[in-house]
RNA sequence: GGCGCCGUGGCCGAGAGGCUGAGGCACGGGUCUGCAAAACCCGAUACACCGGUUCGAUUCCGGUCGGCGCCU
């Protein structure tokens, strides 16, 4: 635990990890707090102004003070990408790097942690009409043409792609016709342990049953806590804005309305199902949502892990502030250790 | 007390004498390269109990227990 004090600190980027529920932000409030720098959240849903408390953004109680980044900054109409959001996420790391000599990144979007912490080989979006046609195609001449058609033109990218999984298929299509020069297989680098900076990798981890007890009650609290509210008003907005009226929901959802509790609000407003129904199935996609995350985390090299069950953020805080002195004695040239 | 109906895996719910033991939800595992709180894939657990008929029963017959309905 004590170190040599005398090594210069090295630049550190700390990385939180974890299923919904853990405790994320009040844990990145408080190592960023110590360490004199500001959260940067990786969520893909918090993103997004207006829904606060549908996608569970920090409430001013639990930062601690501290400022929060890329939280409710996107306008709700605007279709988010893992490569959008490294684009923004980014230089807000390497502005804390420099000013402070730490940066702190904490959520629960997977992807989007790894683009904005590590180089991924994510190509341009085809033209987006492109990528229409293809859905067109999807529907009409069904997925396992454009398999077969993928299978021609990258074989190992249709032995990598489940048949029936027409959002991959139609994205790597879009890809390849696009440029056809390039493969769409052979990257390997989603999962290496590379990274723009020196990074301390941690995964917050917690036992199930008490992760499930938390889902359910976060569910109801949303509900009741002006989730409805939230919904109502965006589709309101929504519905102004539509160039036509009674035709809203044929152009699929997208952005935040793609965030667990929209869809279940939606429907109850519409009166299709009660209020505990609703509450209900937010709470199974939540759990849902968690185990994903967990798999997730699974897969991150070098993570280190840290179980909140029964700790204080506190507590779990300084043990990850603790991980990045040891790591900080460490150069990025050989910060490889595990 | 009598008559009728029913009793399928965590829940809902099909089904048939032996064949992959429908499906949905929930649960568990996994994939993941500009939509990721998304999209997709995989999986375990059953035929209330006891006898009988049969080459073979979860499916047919009898009884027990349990539930529901009706009747005296």
């Amino acid at each position: 635990m004590s170190e040599g004090p005398s090594v210069p600190p090295a630049d550190l980027v700390v990385a939180l990890f974890g299923p919904t529920g853990v405790g994320k932000t009040a844990i990145a409030c408080h190592v960023a707090k110590e360490l004199g720098t500001r959260v940067v959240s990786c969520d893909s849903m918090q993103l997004y102004r207006g829904f606060a408390v549908l996608t569970n953004q920090p409430r001013a109680q639990e930062t601690l003070g501290v400022s929060q980044e890329l939280v409710g900054v996107a306008d709700s109409h605007v279709e988010w990408s893992a490569v959008e959001y490294a684009r923004r996420a980014r230089p807000l790391l390497e502005e804390d790097l420099s000013r402070t000599g730490s940066a702190v990144i904490a959520g629960g979007t997977g992807l989007y942690l790894r683009t904005a912490l590590a180089p991924l080989s994510a190509p341009e979006p085809g033209d987006p009409e492109l990528r229409r046609f293809l859905e067109e195609r999807a529907v009409q001449e069904g997925a396992a043409t454009l398999h077969q058609e993928l299978a021609s033109l990258d074989p190992e990218a249709a032995d990598a792609i489940h048949p029936g999984n027409t959002r991959r298929l139609v994205r790597a299509l879009e890809v390849l016709m696009s440029a056809p020069e390039r493969r769409w297989s052979g990257r390997r680098d989603l999962w290496a342990p590379d990274y723009y900076h020196h990074t301390l990798l941690v995964g917050l981890s917690m036992d199930r049953a008490s992760l499930y007890r938390w889902v359910e009650h976060r569910a109801q609290m949303m509900f009741d806590g002006g989730a409805v509210e939230e919904v109502r008003a965006h589709r309101a907005r929504a519905a102004a804005s539509a160039p036509v009226g009674g035709e809203g929901e044929s152009r699929g959802r997208r952005g935040v309305e793609r965030a667990i509790g929209y869809r279940e609000i939606g429907d109850f407003l519409d009166g299709e199902i009660s209020a505990d129904e609703a509450v209900t199935r937010m709470a199974a996609a939540t759990r849902k949502y968690v185990r994903r995350q967990d798999t997730w985390m699974r897969r991150l090299q070098g993570a280190v892990i840290i179980d909140t069950s029964d700790r204080a953020a506190e507590e779990s805080a300084s043990l990850i502030l603790a991980e990045a002195r040891r790591t900080r004695v460490v150069s990025p040239a050989d910060g490889k250790d595990t």
